[in-house]
DNA sequence: CATCATTTTCGAAACGTTTCATCGTCCTCT
DNA sequence: AGAGGACGATGAAACGTTTCGAAAATGATG
């Protein structure tokens, strides 16, 4: 900008009005910096006007894993919306580690973010100092957290796994495993004990050697799904509380060499666009990614442009149960499971 | 820093010494100043830094389609490879489009990105422009330019796809369809370069109506397949040339009622982690995204480690033919399709 | 004890912006 | 004609670091 300036014989104030547009200067002048600014390639240094005006326009964005459908989906609209609103986003992925997920945001309160979208963190106590600490708005996504108030979008996890497993019990199954995340992350929690509540709704027992813990890794989903099949009377449905545990459940019950649904009934959480076009077609609770991102991203948006003392806002979305094929009723003949999915 | 130093009673001089070890300070002035460091809960404010340094220690990373799951794997191993190197990554997305893509990484400059990694650019001239105006090291990825010299890492497309149609031909299929991306990025032409090739060297008709071009997306490979099929003699088999594109291809041989392998061959470009538990299971050609990732991330740690000077290396890496149940052999009877799985 | 070498500390400039108070100029109004 | 306003341009300070040369303190030596 000083090279700007002195070769359009002006000052670099001057140059810095012309560019923003926080005063008005002479034709003639505006004539001279602009050609000399294209003579010359001047880009402005955005680190400089960072440092000066105290706003960096990037939010941090830290989701467990990037490999994941949902989080993908969900980056992706993230993604778009500060797009269109003139920010830049930096990504990090915690890999469910809480001391990475630590580092990675104390990296980016480092390199001042203007705000921080935080997805699936794990501990609470962490959680709170970060927002604490950060005098920067943050968003919860996908995580609710007691006594951490700060804007928050969540799914309603308890009632949609609900709805996923009064499906199986209503199609008759009686002994239907589950599969879940770590328990002290609050979503996992939630499916947990919608999974409870539907059973004993249908006044069915809760059996513990019926619900496995995994780390969302396929390798978990495999593993609880071999201990699942391998108990003296094994389950008829088995339900996966995320997208890539169950293809670890999908490859359990192939090397064992069970069929599905034929012998084993599979359900998860998580939608994938491709759901519906390979065999079996999963049977899923989808989440409505479009308007978590969009939500998320609004609300942040909405406390960078000023909004700062708004109380926190807890937004609550819905999940929704896609039925195929991939359950059968139970006790009925095969043939029946055309007939279960147009319910 | 300049509340530490005041607390410590010690100039700012020294505590940008004892911070970075860039000089020795005595005991007792160190103990004073980091006792004032965790009294005041001082960090330091890296935009300050970055701006003095001239470096941000922060790398710009643009890929077409986060949801890709070819372009999230890779996403994710340069992810972790920069974040042990101690880097950030900003991560951008151009949905295929040239002019956000020019805009994405006009930002990632403004902000002073380190390095950069650009997978499938477009435009060469456009390319080229950036090469040059940036005056940080640039790795090229999935994507190769004529004049355009720097560090790239591509796969071999062409002997990939020339492997797998000469699969599909020595199965017995003649008519085979082939779904393509854009032509003008180098990948896709070389994907259809291989397809020609094989074809020929099976001594065999290239018919132009065999091959439709479409732009990456879902609804591309459907629109494509679905034109494919309504050819009066159509394809007994169909390759799509990448992962999106060939949902779109079940989702239209589906629609249309017909079933892969039965009726209909199916392969593609790119590898996915369910593909072998459901049905069909594609047969695919496999990228190694591992050290494509890796050798990208290397390439660009390496200039930022100082190697300015040296030439501007190409990696070409090979991609493996994965065999699975999605193409049958034609004029066999069904049941020979397990046989040709083992082949 | 004076001198010199070595170690430790510090003041001040610089990085590239933005911003604010100030200063000319020129116009308008009494 | 002189006063007052509006407008355009500018100099200089500030943002929070790093760094360099110089100063101060310490230790060793003759």
């Amino acid at each position: 900008m000083l090279h700007v300036a002195e070769a359009a014989r002006v000052s670099v104030a001057t140059v810095s009005a012309l560019i923003n547009g926080t005063a008005t200067v002479s034709p003639e002048l505006s004539q001279r910096i602009e050609q000399a600014i294209l003579d010359i390639g001047y880009k402005r240094n955005a680190i400089a006007r960072s440092l000066k005006m105290g706003t960096t326009r990037t939010i941090g964005l830290t989701v467990p894993h990037i490999t994941n459908p949902f989080f993908t989906d969900v980056v992706s609209i993230i993604q778009q919306a500060f797009d269109r609103a003139g920010y830049a986003v930096m990504l990090c992925c915690t890999d469910e580690d809480l001391n990475t997920q630590d580092d990675q945001i104390r990296l980016l309160l480092d390199r001042m973010v203007d705000g921080l979208i935080v997805a699936r963190v794990g501990d609470g106590a962490i959680l709170k100092r970060i927002v604490d600490d950060a005098n920067v708005p943050v968003v919860l996504l996908d995580r609710v957290c007691e006594g951490v108030d700060t804007d928050t979008v969540v799914l309603d996890n308890q009632s949609a796994v609900f709805d996923a497993i009064t499906y199986l019990v209503d199609l008759g199954h009686r002994r239907i495993g589950y599969i879940s995340g770590s328990f002290d992350i609050s979503p996992m929690h939630d499916r947990v004990t919608g999974y409870r509540e539907a059973l004993q709704a249908a006044g069915l027992p809760v059996e513990n050697e019926l619900v496995r813990f995994g780390n969302f890794h396929e390798v978990d989903g495999y593993n609880a799904t071999m201990q699942l099949l391998s108990l003296h009377d094994r389950p008829s449905a088995i339900f996966s509380a995320n997208n890539p545990m169950v293809i670890g459940t999908m490859k359990a019950i192939r090397d064992i060499g069970l069929s599905c649904p034929e012998d084993i009934s599979i359900a998860c959480f998580d939608d994938f666009p491709w759901s519906d076009v390979f065999q079996p077609q999963l049977t899923t609770v989808a989440q409505p990614v479009q308007a978590i991102g969009e939500q998320a991203a609004n609300l942040l948006l909405d406390r960078l442009a000023g909004n700062r003392d708004a109380p926190p806002r807890k937004l609550t979305l819905k999940g929704r149960l896609m039925i195929r094929n991939s359950c059968r009723p139970l006790g009925a003949p095969l043939g029946a499971i055309a007939q279960s999915i147009s319910a």
